[in-house]
RNA sequence: CGGGGAGUAGCGUAGCCUGGCAACGCACGUGCUUUGGGAGCACGAGAUCGCGGGUUCAAAUCCCGCCUCCCCGACCA
């Protein structure tokens, strides 16, 4: 591809906008351009690497069996009431009426078409185990897009559902997707940790997130140095010692004056956080006032508080009027003498006594509070967040926390959506049976960032040769000096176009200054940089640059020549 | 949706407070020179100053309303 003829264009000055890396760099070396919130077009070069990237998710695809199929983006919406999630997902998915005046509903994921799928073509266990896969479309209108490719609310994403009779079935493709990720991610140049996770809107018992470790990750991920342990917060579940025991003592009211966080209440007392009891407020989907009540010293997990609540909907933080219509007093709050709320209390609060708690008067805590004797709980559970330096639940050592950004999912689904749809197949015994499916999900314009975000420097983008949109940058120097530099630019473009598609090379035939040249290709970062002009075919041949590395060797045209058949 | 910030030429910005010809750098076009690390000179094109309303002799600037985008929090590939 000649440079002179690509629809690109390169930015000398960062976008204002762009702050993460793989951002800026996308937008700056003409990959992308934004449309509006969350939307990006995809310029030829970054189109480029997009297919490159999805070539190496359905080859690993197809290695376990996957077959490659393709889905609507438009659903009717009848299909999404089928499954109960045309009412309980939310503003996230996109509405609208065809002409006719139909409910339709823009695809966030598809589950639902292969579960009417599964219902219409199988028939009997013959037919499986299966499954299928595809690139398609998603449209996920989420509140707030970000980071340029990482978050957006349009976007492809590799989803692929397997179908098997029974558990063991799908424990089977379960593992082989997980291995298929393993190899995927390593061929991207991506270094993961698949983490357990929560089964979110999917339903299903058990999940996956394979995560790449980033600052500006949205998720809080549970390590372990010390061995393997790797959890998203949402779900870790860390062991607590037992508090020390004490004879419950009478609760006393006594006055606190402006104390309405837990570090002032602390301070003021003079005592530790682990001697208080926090009181957070939360309303779920369906309308239900949620007190939860953890230690001072944790904070709220409220992933795992609405598991605990079976919210639908999820969780919304309760306004300050919805606080009092419960009789308490935001500040000063505890489920002590509320009434109409729904009481969640932490495992670890239920075993801790005589705590200091609000009094649901301003300005007031109570002494010795001791749940189960001066409140009760709805749910006792754990829902606080694990802490650095918690103890590992596999080995006992401290944890660390780290941001990560999530590449790619496995779900274990069960049979949601064959319940939902029907999808039943016969059994050797006779009997009819729901379909047992999985999940798997791969975002593939994140994966696109998430390379740039680990394959980059301070000139530009790096990309590991396999994701490459070009597998080199021929620089021509000097053309007007030496007529020969042309030619010879001209017989190496030529040949690797020639010796297909994916050994095609990036030509800069442009009429530039040499620096311009150089900028540009350490910018758009092609992992191989050639230079041909008249010093370097004085000096015997063709320059040849590493990107990663920035090492220089000077080979002969031949040598080249072979190289842009065979690989470098 | 809550909090913070920003919309001026393709990109980056100044001008706004204190109203008075819309400016600068880069990029772009033409010509000449230049050609191994973001070249030089000359000429040139490009902006309803996000949109609507108001105040004023006069609005990018002041006032009101709206829209969009970015960043931080609750969701997910």
């Amino acid at each position: 591809m000649r440079l002179s003829h690509l629809f690109f264009t390169t930015l000398r000055d960062d976008p204002a906008e762009a702050e993460m890396p793989s951002h800026r760099l996308l937008l700056r070396a003409g990959y992308v351009r934004q449309l509006g919130s969350g939307i990006y077009s995809l310029l030829p070069l970054g189109k480029r690497v997009n297919d490159r990237v999805e070539q190496i998710v359905r080859e690993e695809q197809d290695r376990i069996g996957g077959q490659e199929m393709e889905m609507p983006v438009v659903h009717p919406a009848d299909l999404w009431r089928a499954s109960g999630r045309y009412e309980t997902v939310g503003p996230e998915m996109g509405r609208f009426k065809d002409r006719n005046g139909r409910d339709m509903v823009l695809a966030m994921t598809h589950e639902e078409v292969v579960g009417q799928l599964l219902a219409d073509v199988v028939r009997s266990w013959r037919q499986l185990p299966m499954m299928v896969y595809h690139f398609q479309t998603k449209w996920r209108d989420e509140p707030r897009a970000r980071g340029g490719l990482i978050r957006v609310r349009e976007f492809v994403m590799k989803d692929a559902y397997s179908c098997d009779r029974d558990d063991a079935g799908l424990d089977v493709s379960y593992w082989a997707q997980y291995g298929a990720y393993v190899r995927t991610f390593e061929r991207l140049g991506l270094a993961t940790i698949a983490v357990s996770s929560d089964v979110g809107m999917m339903g299903g018992s058990l999940a996956h997130e394979f995560m790449v470790l980033n600052p500006a990750g949205e998720d809080v991920l549970v390590l372990c140095e010390s061995c393997d342990y790797a959890a998203n917060r949402q779900v870790a579940v860390i062991p607590r010692p037992d508090p020390a025991a004490e004879d419950p003592l009478p609760l006393e009211e006594f006055e606190t004056p402006g104390a309405t966080t837990i570090a002032s209440l602390a301070a003021y007392l003079d005592i530790g956080a682990d001697r208080t009891a926090k009181a957070a407020f939360f309303v779920t989907g369906d309308g239900r006032l949620v007190t939860a009540v953890v230690r001072g010293d944790h904070e709220v997990n409220e992933t795992k508080l609405g598991n605990a609540v079976k919210a639908t909907g999820g969780l919304r933080p309760a306004q300050i009027e919805e606080i009092k219509a419960a009789g308490m007093e935001a500040g000063y709050g505890s489920p002590i003498g509320a009434r109409g709320t729904f009481v969640v209390i932490d495992d670890l609060v239920a075993r801790s006594p005589n705590l200091v708690a609000g009094a649901n008067r301003e300005g007031f805590h109570y002494r010795n509070a001791n749940a189960g004797r001066d409140y009760t709980a709805d749910v006792t559970a754990d829902i606080t967040n694990a802490q650095g330096g918690d103890p590992c639940p596999n080995c006992g050592n401290p944890v660390i926390l780290r941001n990560g950004i999530e590449v790619g999912n496995i779900f274990k689904l069960g049979t949601k959506y064959s319940d939902a749809f029907e999808a039943t197949y016969l059994g050797e015994d006779g009997q009819a049976h729901p379909i047992v499916m999985g999940s798997y999900g791969i975002g593939v314009g994140r994966n696109v960032a998430c390379i740039v975000e680990t394959h980059h420097d301070e000139k530009g983008i790096v990309w590991p040769a396999e994701v490459a949109p070009y597998a080199a940058h021929l620089v021509s120097i000097g053309t007007a000096k030496e007529p020969r530099v042309a030619e010879i630019a001209e017989q190496l473009h030529g040949l690797a176009a020639d010796a297909g598609p994916r050994r095609e090379i990036l030509w800069d035939d442009r009429d530039e200054s040499p620096g311009v040249k150089f900028t540009d290709a350490e910018l758009l970062g092609m992992p191989w940089i050639l230079t041909v002009s008249p010093r370097s075919l004085a000096a015997g041949g063709v320059e040849v640059t590493e990107r990663a590395t920035g090492e220089r060797t000077l080979r002969p045209i031949e040598e080249v020549e072979r190289q842009l058949v065979d690989g470098f």
